[in-house]
DNA sequence: ACTAAAAAGATTGATATCAATATAAAATGA
DNA sequence: TCATTTTATATTGATATCAATCTTTTTAGT
């Protein structure tokens, strides 16, 4: 009797994926990044995802979610998830906002700025380490090509179906 | 009464901090990675994490948790959760080292070999589509570049008292 | 052999992540 | 205005992630 058992991947091709995913090149530096900065951050109280989503609240003008989570190449629920620790800490602050009660305004609260100021420079310390260590040019190249990736799985040419709307736009500045 | 405001962090530093933190641009870039694969993934039941780790161990011997662990970037803890719904869904077994004890020896299932080869093919066009995609040259410079930061994490000097000891080789092959 | 130290995993608790879905408010069109 | 659609966010459920801690087993030192 002939059971074909043609399901078996030879292991050369699983050397080949593991050698070129480029998404799990990226899931493990992010892994390995998440670590380096969660270990150097933990004495101000902060993990690597809080510091960079609180930074980006550091603004003229509180934000709504949407360009938040759009900014941060997050789900817009896991933002309403990643919120809520800071809240109960105190350090960010969830209003309605008056000109549309359907969204909220995010901002740091005086608590809020000053963990963030002492988070500051141990980011810089930590970002001028892991800068030195790179071969020459390697950060620059590296943050370029990231938001290379990051860009283009927005860009969906959106075959008029697609399951997440657009959340409009995501810069800080300009 | 002088209480010093001087906890304000101007705005200028968010912006530099959101242009320059390699940490930042990797959690987003794998954030919006793992959304386009496992998007393309979701026909053959799985996930880009656990397409990735059923091909880490798609080889000759089984191997032990930690090396695999380790080949991941990620936590032995994690590992241990990761391979929870793996081993539910019958296509993951974890059997005891006879040969030490403590440790397992993790392999895939004939029904998890099937699995992998359905979602394999999934695999190639989506990764093909991204490398095209992304400009001339880009694909193999980044994955080197992530590979750099991936691996520089690991090789702490070990200042006599590191909390994660070693977890032994990373290969898969040689 | 015995004891101390090291190694391999598992468990618990907290947060992160996203899909599917729900709710409420605003915008749009007739 | 009123019904429909769109937009902004929340909730639920499942998995992912890691720190802290625990258990079991092996290894080393004596």
């Amino acid at each position: 009797m002939i059971m074909s058992n043609s399901v078996e991947i030879p292991f050369s091709t699983t050397l080949l994926v593991r050698d070129t995913c480029l998404c799990l090149h990226a899931q493990r530096a992010a892994r390995a990044l998440a670590r380096l900065f969660d270990d150097a951050l933990r004495p101000a109280g902060l993990t690597n995802g809080q510091f960079s989503l609180m930074m980006s609240l550091n603004r003229p003008e509180p934000p709504p979610m949407g360009p938040v989570a759009t900014l941060l190449a997050m789900d817009q629920t896991t933002l309403t998830a990643a919120l809520k620790p800071l809240q109960r800490k105190g350090w960010v602050s969830v209003m309605e906002n008056p000109r549309d009660r359907r969204g909220r305004l995010l901002a740091l609260t005086g608590e809020g700025k000053a963990v963030l100021a002492r988070a500051l420079p141990i980011w810089k310390e930590t970002h001028a380490a892991l800068d030195q260590k790179l071969p020459e040019g390697s950060s620059a190249r590296l943050r370029q090509d990231l938001q290379t990736v990051s860009g283009m799985t927005d860009e969906t040419p959106a075959p008029a179906g697609s399951r997440r709307p657009p959340q409009g736009a995501r810069a800080i500045g300009e």
